[in-house]
DNA sequence: TGTTTACCATCGAAATTTTCGATGTTGGAG
DNA sequence: CTCCAACATCGAAAATTTCGATGGTAAACA
């Protein structure tokens, strides 16, 4: 029982004629014949009957009849829906770092809210191997890296933005306001950093390993906001990007160490897999986002 | 949009893989991977995501489960009504002379109704040209005609049965119990005939011409118990079949007259359309009627 | 680390189905 | 009595569906 011969049965038992249904639809009179007849063999009844020169639907026929409209129903009800997700309703999981996902919460995701109400967004925060292995499995619509530059043909990268980030230390420490230092006067200082795992303090120990360099940090946390509030009070030292660290320096706690052979590129990336199909709601995540996180000029 | 297709898709959605679908549809794999290719071509979007070895329902994918599974399980109930319409529901249009549809809704349609409850009968009436009209037309399921024999090969007789027909008259007429009268000591007096049209009228009217007689009636009318009724209390003649008069000839008020040289066939015929679909429903009333209408012990 | 396995996409050929035009049949209209 | 309208039927052509083979890729395994 295909669709197709349901269509033509509608046709004929509104119109009462075989000839006229055909016209319809653009049919030849003969094919309607054929279609009616194989649905009546496989419905194993007939559906209408042909006495002298007119069709009549049958009992079975006339049940059929509602049958099919209703089913004509749900299929056209489906494609206007596919039509009208103008609205953008849909679920979209995005996965980023901690202190990325802080960030937008705070600053972005309120507003992204009040335009797409009916959009659902699930945050999750990982590391860089966490993400991308979500991103291979289809377990995350979105990732947001901060990083090396990451690059590789199965990703499709929406937006990237390079960080500055500096070492930064309590506003009384010993190292603040002075002119020039290397990296090699600090590095024994007591350093709080994030984990192994996570994207810049990847980037951070590379660095160090080519100029033959270790730091052991002293304490690693993932929260880069426990980070700030601890260096605020202490003399432990870190190594961050501008964005975590800005409302603690422009409030005076925090200062930047001018260390000037140590600079090194991180990057912000929002990547999703190059098979991934970006339905409307997620295109308009996707655009808010690289409005919102990706312009130069900071929300904050 | 071919339900086919559908049924694949459903297939998938819930298993989460095109291989293990084919294999429940015994079809292969490529076919399967055609199958939803074509969907996504028709409805201008993608259902799967298939990012490495796994395939996810996009979120118009999961829109079209739930309509899919609409449209499977109406198919399904539309096929198993089909199966279940041993209970004998429908609606069935029969045709009768008059005679024969007050004697039918007196002595039978009531116990046929109690059991086949959903079945609907229309009773119509009609001369035997209006009713082998409506067959024609399909506008009579069966008929029943009190006639002469009837042939054609368009037509079907599920059952016949020659009727004893007699020229009647009042219990005290002055023929009443005359033995071995000839027609045309009788043809002179006034007769009450039903009317031209009628079947048994035709066949008595084509005897008459045969013997080169004519009976001009005094009084023409197709309800043939108001004949009777009048019978009863005129010294008029008719000519009608036993299952007419019985009930008056039983209770004495009239009698047959013993015409030895006017013997005449007249057939009841319950008759339908070669091309007519006999449902479950017509065939019940058809099996009833043979055997309540037909057999021979009347039910009176 | 290399091999095997599982999974889906793609391709061309084969099988099947659909469609069409021509023709047949029948009843009704003129 | 002929013509017309309507559906059935038939064979051929066209389109679609299906399959098996092949290819690429990631995961599982050894």
């Amino acid at each position: 029982m295909e669709l197709r011969n349901l269509i033509t049965f509608i046709h004929i038992a509104e119109l009462g004629s075989f000839t006229k249904a055909a016209e319809q639809l653009g049919y030849s009179q003969s094919t309607v014949s054929a279609q009616i007849k194989q649905l009546e063999k496989e419905l194993g009844c007939l559906l209408f009957e042909r006495i002298n020169h007119t069709v009549t639907l049958t009992e079975k026929g006339r049940e059929l009849v509602s049958y099919a409209h209703k089913i004509r129903t749900l299929t056209d009800d489906f494609k206007e829906s596919l039509e009208e997700e103008a609205q953008c309703s849909g679920h979209i999981h995005v996965v980023t770092p901690d202190s990325v996902c802080e960030e937008m919460i705070h600053s972005h995701y309120i507003n992204f809210h009040k335009q797409y109400p009916s959009i659902s967004v699930k945050f999750t925060t990982g590391d860089s191997g966490v993400m991308l292995s979500m991103l291979d499995h289809n377990e995350a619509d979105v990732i947001i890296t901060l990083e090396g530059h990451l690059y590789n043909r199965d990703y499709i990268i929406a937006k990237e933005k390079q960080l500055p980030m500096h070492f930064v230390a309590n506003a009384k420490s010993r190292f603040a306001g002075v002119r020039d230092l290397s990296v090699r006067d600090i590095i024994n200082e007591p350093f709080i950093l994030t984990e192994h795992g996570q994207g810049y303090r990847r980037v951070f120990d590379r660095e160090l390993a080519k100029r033959s360099l270790e730091i052991k940090p002293v304490l690693e946390i993932g929260r880069t906001d426990i980070i700030t509030s601890i260096i605020a009070q202490s003399n432990m030292i870190s190594f961050l990007p501008d964005f975590v660290t800005k409302p603690l320096i422009d409030a005076g706690a925090l200062r930047y160490l001018d260390v000037q052979d140590f600079q090194i590129d991180i990057w912000k990336q929002l990547i999703y897999h190059r098979n991934k199909w970006i339905s409307k709601s997620l295109k308009a995540f996707i655009d808010y986002v690289i409005a919102a996180e990706f312009s130069n000029e900071p929300a904050y």
